[in-house]
RNA sequence: GAGGCCGUAGCUCAGCUGGUAGAGCAACAGACUUUUAAUCUGUUGGUCCUGGGUUCGAUCCCCAGCGGCCUCACCA
């Protein structure tokens, strides 16, 4: 049984009405469409109600009005809805074939674009094929589909009855497409490196597991790309970027899904500030468009997020760490006696057995931290705890200190920047000393030996960039949970029907 | 991993101090040549998430489980 849907049957049976006509349900190439939005475009003021000029399209039928020998139906394509009329008269000898179509249904439609007694743009058609059966019905045609869990599990309804959801993802097509041209006309080129790595690094966060059969050797989804990004800076690439997957074996709420979508460029000779200029020029940039795609005019940039709105107006805001820290935690970031005491009184546990940076973090994170969602710009946060960035420079005239930013809009972490450490001494026993301190899944990064190798070949100094683009996309969209913005975010499997058989083999 | 909320027809949702359920849309039969979520007449459709318990009786109360959402924890 294909599906044990309660209108399945009736709809096959309406299958067979079209194949008894001589019709392949299941249609076949279509040429000379158009789409709804441009055929719309050729009623113009003048058009008489019969229509002008011809048009052809294809669509979804998404509602339709069979008023005995007329008939109006509402196709959807990418582009938006438009209505057809098909009337007996323009269609005689098809009217039967006209008489089988059902919501759901996939058409096409040729005839002249004209309007009704109420002036609503209609193609009265004169022509029409069943491009696909459907053999089961849409959601619900005014109301969508509203439960979250279908909309993710069968992500195709969401698309075809929510009008929003497609918006969004055009959105977020148009963005990366942006993002790349943006980077290309700074000479940024693309490049791929491995999903699958025998040694995850670049971050701290727990690796997904997997093996490969033939060489049988475990392997792990990365969790970063960074590593491998800089040994293409050691290779001659002075400025890379890559957009793709990370993995992260990690939990999952409304702003982490499991595999996310990073940006992440590296830029030689360039350091921190470039990474700042160029990060606050693409994000304001994308927003502007964002904006005047929703029609916002002049030259402020605010765009609605949840409850609040958010100005991106450049320049964003600039705070030091150790500023948001003596603020929040009341303490002086540099005294370590101080911090091991605000820590103690925080109740961090173990406080005796952790580096002191570690402790900064820590308060930093549970204090300081949730005080960024306040501001209603984007604020970069600078001058990192040393022991906190692995991979990342020393400030000049202050060892204890990074060259690091993040940057934090509506209190989320969207970017992450520094100046790269490219001193492989310094980083291998930057490397060792992490290893030392702290169990595997805490260790900012694991010893990785080639790394090491390629900076003694010389690493020109660089800027490094990552930004999560699914928050990057919740933010410029308006969407509250980063599910919304993945396509199939990650749910449990959905229960196994009762009438499969439990032990049939898996394709 | 912890807490809160939720799960009723294909979809969107009502309902009940405990007496085995309703509406709109969709579907089916019919009417209709200018509708706009078309309208009108008639009809079909339910493991009230699953399993226990309490009770004369559970969709409703209790416990456990499954799934989802939210908050927190985890988290370059």
């Amino acid at each position: 049984m294909l599906s044990d849907h309660p209108q399945f049957t009736e709809r096959h049976n309406r299958l067979e009405k079209w194949r008894a006509l001589g019709v392949d349900p299941f249609g076949q190439r279509c040429d000379g469409l158009m789409s709804a939005a441009d055929a719309r475009a050729l009623h113009v003021d003048g058009t008489p109600h019969e229509g002008a000029e011809n048009a052809k399209v294809a669509g979804r039928i998404m509602l339709l009005r069979d008023i005995g020998k007329l008939i109006f139906i509402t196709i959807q394509d990418s582009s938006g809805r438009l209505q057809i009329g098909l009337t007996k008269q323009l269609l005689a000898a098809e009217w039967d074939k006209a008489k089988l179509l059902e919501l759901g249904d996939i058409a096409w439609f040729a005839g002249k674009v004209g309007h009704t007694n109420t002036g609503e743009v209609t193609i009265w058609a004169t022509a029409f094929g069943l491009s696909t059966k459907a053999l089961l019905p849409l959601p619900d045609k005014f109301h969508g589909l509203t439960d979250t869990e279908l909309r993710y599990r069968q992500r195709y309804l969401d698309l075809a009855a929510n009008p929003e959801s497609m918006a969004t993802f055009q959105s977020r097509s148009g963005m990366i497409a942006e993002i790349r041209s943006f980077l290309h006309a700074r000479k940024f080129i693309e490049v791929e490196t491995p999903m699958m790595q025998s040694m995850p690094g670049g971050a701290a966060a727990r690796p997904f597991l997997t093996h490969h059969n033939a060489l049988d050797i475990d392997l792990y989804m990365r969790v970063s790309p960074e590593l491998f990004l800089k040994r293409l800076l050691v290779g001659g690439m002075e400025r890379v970027f890559e957009i793709n997957r990370n993995f992260r074996n990690e939990g999952i709420d409304t702003r982490h899904n499991p595999e996310f979508t990073m940006l992440e460029l590296y830029e030689a000779y360039s350091d921190l500030a470039g990474m700042m200029e160029l990060t606050e020029t693409l994000v304001a940039t994308l927003a502007k468009k964002e904006a005047q795609r929703s029609g916002q005019i002049g030259d402020a940039v605010v765009l609605p997020y949840g409850e609040r709105r958010i100005n991106y107006t450049a320049p964003f805001m600039r705070v030091a760490y150790g500023e948001l820290f003596a603020t929040h935690v009341g303490v002086d970031m540099k005294d370590a006696s101080a911090v091991r005491a605000a820590a103690h009184k925080h109740g961090l546990a173990n406080t005796g057995g952790k580096d002191a940076d570690v402790l900064r973090g820590e308060l930093f994170e549970h204090l300081a931290e949730p005080s960024l969602k306040e501001f209603d710009r984007p604020v970069f946060v600078y001058d990192y705890p040393a022991g906190l960035c692995p991979l990342t420079r020393r400030k000049p005239g202050d060892p204890s200190l990074a060259e690091r930013f993040e940057l934090y809009v509506a209190g989320m972490e969207l970017a992450n920047a520094y100046t790269e450490l490219n001193d492989p001494m310094v980083q291998y026993e930057t490397f060792s000393s992490q290893l030392a301190g702290l169990p595997d899944h805490e260790s900012m990064a694991r010893m990785d030996h080639d790394f090491v190798t390629a900076l003694c070949h010389g690493m020109p100094p660089a800027g490094g960039l990552g930004i999560g683009i699914d928050r990057l996309i919740m933010l410029l969209t308006n969407s509250t949970s980063i599910r919304d913005v993945v396509l199939f975010p990650l749910l449990r499997p959905a229960p196994r029907p009762a009438a499969d058989d439990p032990s049939a083999p898996i394709a």
